[in-house]
DNA sequence: TATTTAGTTTATAACTTTATAAACTAAATG
DNA sequence: CATTTAGTTTATAAAGTTATAAACTAAATA
């Protein structure tokens, strides 16, 4: 593959990343700008290289980066003598989406027990339906508990 | 807990489930709909109850029920001699929480690769912490399969 | 001290989403 | 067959989101 076919798939790539970022609530501009700077060759972008990459305006970067960084999703870095700000992508916690699994879990578990406590009767169709799901994720909490364990000593 | 109580603490839940699905992309009408369907201890409403329950339109209720069967989250009966749509929560896959991590696992692994595979450097600081997040989510998967089969079994 | 550079802030335009009223349809009842 | 019931469809109002232009600020250079 060229180095052009390279990039231009990079750019595309890109643009895939910053519609996942959008499914996951973040704003369009907010997903390519984290696309950017996880996909392309360069890791380090400074404001103006941003907005001349992503075609946007400087109060669209302005808002969004200040927004990200709030986030912890990037961080910039300056430069003595240097007024550019260079971001670039966080490092994150590479057990992020299991977390996130773990934060939504421990959240329905307690919306589900909470259901059942208020149900007149316990026995009806979605109160079981409900007891089940507790029981499963119950279960997958011990054992992501291990497996984390497992993984760290390999 | 007076039955009166109980039955406010009811309502207060589904509007708190209302948010959390609104989180997940729902309309707010479709996440108190589902509320409603969850908690209370009647299991199954009527159009026209749901419509008097949650005060809403006659138009919001038919567009949003529409929606959330398309869905698969809940579904109506009829009954032979009566033109009511009587509707209830879907029996929905207890394992429904872990598939959808499972899924979005996947396609993180999926565009984490092709980011890697795409990169001039493939010791970059990215791809580098790309790499540990595949191989993390890759031992989740794996896992995430025997635990099922130990759950199963049980 | 005037000008340029690097961004920030604010007001607003453009668009999208959400919810409704009102008109409509189709089946059942009087 | 006229009316009521149960919901659907359509047009639109209201609200919320996203992106921009333009005015602004503060630091660095000339």
């Amino acid at each position: 593959m060229s180095t052009e076919d390279r990039i231009q798939k990079q750019k595309d790539l890109v643009e895939k990343i910053g519609r996942h970022f959008d499914r996951e609530g973040f704003q369009p501009i907010a997903g390519r700008i984290i696309g950017l700077l996880m996909v392309m060759d360069k890791e380090q972008y400074t404001f103006d290289e941003i907005t001349e990459e992503l075609h946007i305006s400087k109060s669209s970067a302005s808002n969004v980066l200040r927004n990200l960084e709030i986030r912890e999703m990037i961080e910039y870095i300056t430069i003595p003598g240097d007024r550019k700000k260079y971001y670039r992508l966080r490092q994150q916690n590479a057990f992020e989406l299991i977390d996130e699994f773990e934060r939504k879990s421990k959240f329905v578990t307690e919306l589900l027990q909470e259901v059942i406590c208020l149900k007149a009767d316990k026995n009806s169709t979605n109160a079981q339906l409900f007891a089940n799901v507790i029981d499963i994720l119950e279960f997958y909490h011990e054992n992501l508990k291990v497996l984390r364990e497992k993984y760290i000593k390999s």
